[in-house]
DNA sequence: TTTGAATTACGAAGAGTTTCGTATATTTTT
DNA sequence: AAAAATATACGAAACTCTTCGTAATTCAAA
């Protein structure tokens, strides 16, 4: 993949991931659920994610069905590159240990995991 | 913190937490190493980003001297927060497989970290 | 002191995102 | 068949980001 999917795209990919090919209304319905947006605001988004190559659709029946052309390993991937560039200058450790921060870890198995992923790191700063 | 930066002004921020407190024209000399870019926009970006309260400036000289009022931590939380939210579904336990995925790690290494992080996502689950 | 160089301030264009209103077409209901 | 409901298509407004040109200001040099 090559762009990263902006943030109302992803809503809707990851929408299209668990419950599988949908219609916009159907779509719009499970979108509503968690805020307020409007039928015609989904449908936009959607033939813009059509064009852009994010969605494929079924234009067979009246209401059109729409499926995601990828994966969401593939999208995650992608974004989780550009933030390693951008806000990790490329430090993969930072990133998994600012992933695992929040949790309550113990210093112990802190410092376990510190220790694995240098170790890692360090065999990859060859290919990084 | 509450928005998150933009790319440009990440960039920015990486060089004043590296060189230190720097004036625009020492910022975009940083800068032009790695890409071009003109002066007045590199002085633009840090304008808004004072105004914004990214960066505080010395105008006691002629040339003002700018440094970061967020350290790097605090800007990758943010960053990640919301990573975690629109990209991975609040899921930490993917996040941190994806951030490790592109190394090569052996399938036991793989394996011992999935369950650590695994258990530890458990004792979070009523957190998160 | 006038000229020239460097700096900041300002404004605006172009791209992308998000939003929704309105128009048009199709299907269903009455 | 006419009216109402439902869908898509289209266009545009509001917003942010990135970029830079031009104007105004300040300092240093001739």
């Amino acid at each position: 993949m090559d762009k990263k999917p902006s943030d109302a795209e992803l809503e809707i990919m990851h929408v299209l991931w668990k419950s599988g090919p949908l219609t916009v209304r159907e779509v719009n319905n499970l979108l509503t659920q968690q805020r307020r947006v409007g039928y015609t605001t989904t449908l936009k988004t959607m033939q813009i994610m059509n064009e852009k190559g994010l969605l494929t659709r079924d234009t067979d029946c009246r209401s059109h069905v729409y499926t995601t052309t990828l994966s969401p390993e593939e999208v995650q991937s992608t974004i989780l590159d550009h933030v390693l560039k951008t806000a990790f200058n490329g430090s993969r450790s930072n990133l998994v240990l600012h992933a695992l921060g929040n949790l309550p870890v113990t210093e112990a198995e802190l410092e376990k995991i510190k220790k694995l992923i240098d170790k890692l790191e360090e065999e990859d700063d060859r290919t990084v």
